[in-house]
DNA sequence: AGAAGTGGAGAACGGACGTTCTCTGTGCTT
DNA sequence: AAGCACAGAGAACGTCCGTTCTCCACTTCT
């Protein structure tokens, strides 16, 4: 098996069971037995376990920010964009193997104990925290407005984690939208917001 | 030793233990020689560690909720009530030993494995979840300001906790004013609320 | 064909830790 | 004074798990 798909499906299954069960919960045989990746590969490509839960925590993070990136563009309007997060938050949430954020709980688990996971969390908090500042800057709304638009995306990850639930991001998004028409954003009134992409009339 | 005395010194010890380095981190030995109880007597009081776990959870839940009680109830004025929610989480993250929200880092930790600390987390967040509730209401507010208002609160412990700052309560503080005043509270418009208590006059 | 390196399976090692047990001392009861 | 219940200290036990090692099959190069 070449290097690079071992490292791809130990990757994979690290995920899954990480997320799925905890990084604690999960021995490096379990990943070997999920991936078909052999330990002595395992320890070859990632000479310790903290090194996997980090690579884990990376790949997640470049394919979580692409993807509601990705999601965002299909809006232009600022308002909408920003609105936009939180739908696709819900998205999210309504995934059958959705288990709260993955970085809130690794900070749990490891943030006391292992530095290298608690930097991977923070770094993964601020870019997330730099996007919606951005998109805040987009609608001519100051930074401080990106702030609390954070903090509503992170609590209503943290709460449809711990009960279950879809609809934190909707409570989520109607705070964020009155939100912004109190600090005068660019944008429309919006119950109609965000309800079909403008482009993808596919 | 009274077996109330050494249940409230393992408790302690349980709490400053479990808190600051995390459930997993912490062997019931470490529990032992922080408490001065001795195995067998832990073992009696709490015959698995689980219930150790558990039972910490429940007494910081009633403590804090007490506090974060007893500091509201120093205003009358609903939208200050309201207000003071978020002074006193700017308090409490100010503490030198603050490490994030205890409920959401078990849950982060144990969630996925103990059926029982999942429990503890969700019943902790639904007391806060009420009590915000209940002080919307007390403002004129429907239930749902609530629920923002709640994930406001988790917004700012998450943060706080990952970033280690105080200044997200002063956000999540400021985000709640506006959704109040949109919401048409009946309360003051209020940059001067909350800077210091009716009676509190000492 | 033979040598040498590679990779996989899984045993083995070492430490950590939850839990139980043993031993010893102590104070209380009769 | 003798016996007894209990408590503490800490050893012991069993398991789990991160990490390394052994052994063997297979490929590849000369």
């Amino acid at each position: 098996m070449d290097s690079e798909v071992a490292r791809g499906r130990a990757l994979d299954a690290a995920e899954r069971l990480f997320y799925g069960r905890g990084v604690q919960a999960v021995g490096m045989d379990d990943v070997r037995g999920d991936s078909g990746v052999s330990l002595k590969r395992l320890y070859q490509l990632f000479p310790a376990k903290e090194q996997l839960v980090v690579a884990y925590l990376e790949r997640r993070d470049a394919r979580w920010r692409a993807r509601l990136a990705e999601h965002v563009d299909r809006y232009e309007e600022p308002g909408t964009r920003i609105l936009a997060v939180y739908d696709w938050l819900g998205q999210w949430f309504a995934e059958p193997d959705f288990r709260g954020c993955a970085w809130i709980n690794a900070y749990g688990e490891l943030g006391a104990t292992s530095a290298p996971v608690a930097d991977r969390v923070r770094a993964h908090k601020g870019a997330f925290r730099e996007f919606l500042d951005g998109l805040a800057a987009g609608a001519g709304l100051p930074a401080a407005v990106g702030g609390q638009l954070f903090l509503l995306a992170e609590g209503a990850m943290v709460t449809a984690g711990v009960t279950g639930g879809t609809e934190p991001a909707r409570a989520a998004r109607e705070a964020a939208r009155v939100l912004l028409g109190a600090a005068g954003a660019d944008t429309p009134a919006a119950d109609a917001v965000g309800v079909s992409p403008p482009s993808a009339t596919r």
